[in-house]
DNA sequence: CGAACGGTTGATTTGTATCAAGAATCGTGG
DNA sequence: CCACGATTCTTGATACAAATCAACCGTTCG
């Protein structure tokens, strides 16, 4: 059973699968970042999550996508066949105990992200965006703590934009004014340090402190 | 084992639970509407769901609610113990793959919200408030399709602005703007008219005809 | 009856979008 | 290795949708 796995790998900007179509498989990211999104007939453009390392991939019973998948860096898919991780739901109720979990977990990441889309300034969205990726690459690397961090952010700006419900002009100018007020230091493209991770979650606004993304 | 079922019945206001605390109980709604709503510490409001009769209330495995539940109308409950359920889910796998039927619309649900958050205009945002419900009602009458339609909008203005991220006056004057458009005909407090569903819901924005709430 | 509340409407402000132009950076082929 | 065009990013000027501030109206209710 084991050998029905699926390795895929995809480059930066591919399209994993596209709003309304069929995923091939269902299985989690082993590295690399995805994003989901969809684009409105106008062009309005709106991504509703991000795909990183762990995170899980697609719906048990459900082949169709309601959204676009894409590759924002290199990534690596681990999966199953529709029907194979159909049997093994059948067989191991401890899985479907487990796809529970990350349901919920999904359902809670999206409606934090409600909030911030809703009731948010620009200047606390990007820092609440950079605040997520903060504490997800903590989790990933076991380096939690340190006061001062590397963050790695693999999005450009009108990918940032798309997130946080922007446009890249005025992700650009919140960049900057963030660098002004010290509370990141950009190193290199895609690389900044936060000097002071407390101060950077207090302005993204207080809904992610209450065990929001924990 | 069935009589281990729990029935409540709140009040229009009551607060079922507040975010942070423990649900008592996990079921589902059985009459009138609830929502689900945080408040900033700041005053700001953003509701991030609503419940209505058929929907399901509360986490399997997990007690605690991020968000308030708020009946805004009088809503009947019917639920069990924590504990209950999860002896249910042991016993009945068809349960928990139910569970994740649920999470999956909601998680849909979310998502869509997300879109109408981020991208579309105030006008947009009240279309898609009164389709989704005018939906909803249908599914719950049966009656399908009758092209014009009595939809009951049990929300206050500020109670509507809380979903949408508006204000209560641009809430109003929205459905001033509607009404002279002749998109929705108020009958009385709460019942309006719908008197081309689909001119409706073209004005909502093109992403719910995608099969989103369906 | 008068106070309290929810809803409407108007005047003004404001944050972000839009439009527009440069500056950096990247990738590619000579 | 450099020159180039093509992206991506930044910055500025202006416009606009919705927020805010403020007044008023109609109900409901004590």
């Amino acid at each position: 059973l084991e050998e029905s796995k699926i390795y895929r790998t995809y480059m930066a900007g591919d399209v994993i699968a596209h709003a309304g179509s069929k995923l091939p498989y269902v299985g989690s990211i082993m590295g690399g970042v995805a994003a989901l999104s969809r684009v409105f007939e106008d062009g309005r453009h709106q991504s509703v999550g991000l795909l990183m390392p762990g995170d899980f991939l697609g719906r048990p019973g459900r082949s169709l996508t309601h959204f676009d998948v894409i590759a924002l860096t290199e990534v690596e898919l681990c999966g199953f066949q529709h029907k194979t991780f159909a049997m093994m739901l059948e067989k191991a109720s401890d899985l479907r105990a487990r796809m529970v979990e990350v349901m919920l977990d999904d359902l809670d990441a999206a409606r934090a992200w409600m909030m911030m889309l809703g009731r948010k300034t620009a200047r606390e969205k990007l820092c609440s965006l950079l605040a997520y990726i903060a504490m997800h690459q903590d989790r990933l690397h076991q380096a939690n703590q340190t006061d001062a961090q590397m963050i790695y952010l693999p999005l450009g700006r009108e990918q940032i934009a798309d997130f946080l419900a922007l446009t890249h002009e005025t992700v650009s100018r919140q960049f900057t004014a963030l660098t002004a007020d010290g509370l990141i230091e950009p190193v290199r493209k895609h690389v900044m340090r936060i000097p002071d991770k407390g101060r950077l979650i207090a302005t993204a606004g207080e809904d992610n402190d209450g065990g929001m993304w924990t």
